[in-house]
DNA sequence: AATTAGAGTAAACACCGTTAGCTAAATTTT
DNA sequence: AAAATTTAGCTAACGGTGTTTACTCTAATT
């Protein structure tokens, strides 16, 4: 009786699929409605026209829908990305990464209640993220919690571009030593090298440009979610003040516009 | 038979500030075990040794309590900074700066569960601190939501000081206009002026200045919330990772250390 | 001494997440 | 085709939550 003969996904399975896209999209109604906290599983059973406990053969609980939805988010956001970063041409790295920022902000400033639960979701643990570029390079991908694992995803979008981007410049003979960075201690190099180099940028690039790159990420992280929490000191002109942010940054790679 | 003939506190308003008192460190007991969502009226009720209805008497509800912990925060921030801050002299308003952003960090870090609690604070209205600097300038400082006061508090001591070494560094025939920035429309430059300028520092000075100021801020703002949330990427050598960055700050101003 | 304001209570209301035990239908296996 | 099994759903309950109401008693004021 089963549609599985032709390989294809069982009649049970495809319900299945549409009953957990249900149930997230009724979540993500009360997220918008009320805020993470306003997330409620009894509320989600009524909408969804179920029993509260038949949910719990959906999700182990709470917390797992919520990190279900977190996930979905990440992927909505890296799908975003993608999608600005390939109306450039593949050698394109500059715009490509200039996308990428662009859709960051916009994806955030445009779902911030989604950006609050992805702030404050692997925080579920003992305590969350410090992973994330710490031994992550050391530590079997799978262990990691998926939430941290996505928004490395996300992370390594950019670092991979500014991979290629350096390829392309190291060929033109740009020399990356005359870039400005303050001097630092062989420890500070060597993790800056392993931590962002290896495991966001995913190779070997100059240690002026690991720097650059690491600043630049904390800058784009504040930018974002002060934005999105509403405390950006600039609120008429924000487009503008991205733009000149970006050129500083840029200028802080020794590119000049 | 009330004490008050001398001026002093009421013998039932002692009382009242003592239950205050003990309220709100058993809320902040559960806010450090159990995270800003672990906070139950019921529990400190059974905490404090009274029943449920009474907390009533000393908070409109568990959101009034969370919001009133979240000021007592902000007036523990600011005074770790006043304190760091006065361990130089009054004149050595670049150090006092570093102090400031010192502890910033270290306060935070210490407390990243009260930083949580500050973060999502002021989102209990419809949309919270949008006006930390938009129209700060323009509406009467009674009127914003407390925490946002108390945010701005705390940016304003920074910004203070900035203004103070302005005025010094302008003495010294310091020229502002070869610190580079890049170009802006009239439009971000006055809101740079007005939101950031009159607002955050209380003083007109040169617009490269505003911007660095104000570029500085989004970098600390970053590496905080950053450090915070565990996604810092440099986690051995913290510290130094700081200091790095406050030299690159620096050279924003067109200081060289 | 009488009155008033304050602090406290118990009981209830309407929610919440989660678990246990059961039923019925859909699928697999024999 | 019949039996066995997996799956989805239910009801009911447990212990927890924030908040309101109406009532009591005690401390301060008049």
């Amino acid at each position: 009786m089963s549609s599985n003969t032709s390989g294809g996904p069982t009649r049970r399975e495809r319900m299945r699929a549409e009953t957990i896209g249900e149930i997230k999209a009724s979540a993500r109604g009360q997220l918008l409605e009320h805020g993470p906290s306003g997330i409620s599983l009894r509320a989600i059973a009524r909408e969804v026209g179920v029993s509260p406990a038949a949910l719990y053969r959906y999700f182990d609980g709470l917390d797992s829908l919520l990190e279900a939805l977190c996930c979905d988010f990440y992927d909505e956001l890296i799908a975003a990305s993608l999608d600005a970063m390939n109306e450039f041409a593949p050698e394109n790295h500059l715009d490509r990464m200039k996308a990428w920022i662009w859709t960051f902000r916009s994806w955030v400033v445009g779902h911030r209640r989604e950006f609050e639960l992805m702030l404050s979701a692997p925080e579920g643990e003992e305590r969350n993220a410090l992973s994330l570029c710490g031994e992550v390079a050391d530590v079997p991908l799978e262990e990691l919690d998926p939430v941290v694992r996505k928004s490395l995803e996300h992370s390594q979008l950019c670092g991979q571009e500014l991979a290629a981007f350096y390829r392309q410049t190291e060929g033109e003979g740009f020399d990356f030593d005359t870039v400005e960075m303050p001097e630092m201690s062989d420890g500070l190099r060597r993790e800056l090298l392993d931590n962002c180099g290896r495991a966001i940028i995913g190779a070997e690039l100059p240690l002026t440009w690991v720097y650059a790159f690491t600043s630049g990420w904390v800058r784009v992280f504040g930018l974002v979610t002060m934005e999105a929490f509403g405390s950006l000191p600039v609120q008429g002109n924000i487009d503008e003040f991205y733009k000149t942010q970006i050129k500083s940054m840029m200028k802080d790679f020794g590119i000049e516009p």
